[in-house]
DNA sequence: ACCATAGATCAACTTCAGTTGATCAATCAA
DNA sequence: TTGATTGATCAACTGAAGTTGATCTATGGT
């Protein structure tokens, strides 16, 4: 079989979906990010000074998160207010779950 | 061998072990070896036929998810057999699950 | 002892993600 | 309208991460 032997989706999330979510929090600066949106929304002004991050630095990792569908962005005037997006982290949790339910079985020798 | 050095046995993981984890995870060739691993453990000869990656690639990667605490290896005679360690993916679950509780909270406005 | 196989490691190379400073666009207040 | 502020975008640069092919070690079979 070879190719195309594993399942490329598992728990409800394909794997290049993860793939994306995976990467967007694997970022020493993106994980600042969603550290400080995990307590709720933000707008970038406020992230820019608790986070002391260069604007356009913030701005592009904003991008990648979105890109991934990690984050949200809202709109309010000449504010953007960013959040998590509670789908993508239910996905990631339930891709993990499924990960994890098979990983304890033994080898097959292999002599 | 090396071991893995994931451990934390009580609450959460801290935000490093989680961004190692999630590193770990977010690249396609292992994203690929972890997909192939799901299914139980398996042998370094066995993952290279199936992946058809070279073999300094495999390695490679092993040892970067190794060093994450992503995989473990037993040894077994001269073959090595790595396996997922359930404890990274319970331990990102609930990291991931103490992101989501709070995600949902609205901005305070910010003008 | 010899040889074949499994798998780690090394150095040279390449590629791509992140940084930086600048500029652009849109919104609001005067 | 003007000017100030928010935030996106661009091009040039940098460096870390991944690839490749070779070599090295260890194990086991004959």
């Amino acid at each position: 079989m070879g190719v195309g032997r594993y399942e490329e989706s598992v728990g409800g999330l394909g794997a290049d979906q993860a793939r994306q979510l995976l990467k967007a929090l694997a970022d020493p600066v993106r994980l600042q990010v969603v550290q400080a949106l995990a307590g709720g929304e933000r707008c970038v002004c406020d992230l820019t000074g608790d986070l002391e991050l260069a604007q356009s630095k913030l701005s592009f990792h904003l991008k990648v998160m979105r890109e991934a569908g990690l984050i949200d962005a809202r709109v309010e005037g000449r504010w953007i207010y960013y959040r998590l997006r509670r789908d993508a982290l239910d996905g990631l949790q339930g891709w993990l779950g499924a990960l994890a339910a098979g990983c304890s079985e033994p080898a097959a020798p292999c002599g």
